[in-house]
DNA sequence: GCGACAGTTCACCAGGTGGTAAACAGTGCG
DNA sequence: CGCACTGTTTACCACCTGGTGAACTGTCGC
């Protein structure tokens, strides 16, 4: 699945910045326009514009065009994706810890018979 | 904290790209050193060392060096910041999905009274 | 129709990224 | 000592990113 890769590498980098990071936070809190969504930054609409469409490609947006507003929404699947590859990196990491503390335990168990 | 905020936009980016993934989920699995995580891909010596700094800088990595081998081990602070973030965001988001469910009862608890 | 408004596209710039080849610095070993 | 080995540094390259200003497209409301 190199189409997977590729997709998360987008999900990973469009969270890689604190500018579009705040967006999905935003979207998280309900449908939002690319207006409303630039609102908060000192930035022009080019760079808006650019952002938006980083998030949309990653997958964590989806935009209705309605009228001559483009109402924003966030798609949660691409989120599930990058939260479920975190999650098995730390449960094998765990797991690694586990298999070192049953290690320790057998070499006590041979240390005090 | 403007810090956590370019300490998160590190450890996404590092995300950002197959090989690092990769790098990390090897080490989720152990120890490794510099040669060990390079070994899988076809690039030069120079392009894994970017690479593990890129980690290393993110705090997904540290290093203890032994002799003229560089021993990697995972640190799990950085990943568990990264998963913190993306549950917090689900979670908003969730949540948001239980008050449009709520509302939508009390909608329909006026239509039915 | 006309102006205000929401967004996009285009051209441009500074800086970061992913990769290379070549040279270098330490360390281990026969 | 001398050589092999691990890893870094130093240019250098093509490409992407984050930002700008100016011009453009389309829609709303008077």
């Amino acid at each position: 699945m190199v189409n997977s890769a590729e997709q998360l590498d987008r999900v990973f980098r469009a969270l890689g910045d604190s500018t579009r990071r705040s967006m999905v936070a935003r979207l998280a809190r309900g449908p939002a326009t690319i207006g409303e969504l630039g609102r908060p930054f000192a930035m022009t609409k080019p760079a808006v514009t650019k952002h938006v469409k980083m998030l949309e490609r990653a997958g964590l947006l989806t935009r209705e065009v309605d009228g001559r507003v483009h109402r924003c929404e966030i798609d949660p699947a691409a989120l599930a994706q990058a939260h479920r590859w975190v999650a098995r990196v730390r449960e094998h990491w765990g797991r690694r810890l586990d298999d070192l503390a049953d290690s320790l335990d057998s070499v006590q168990a041979k240390e005090r018979p």
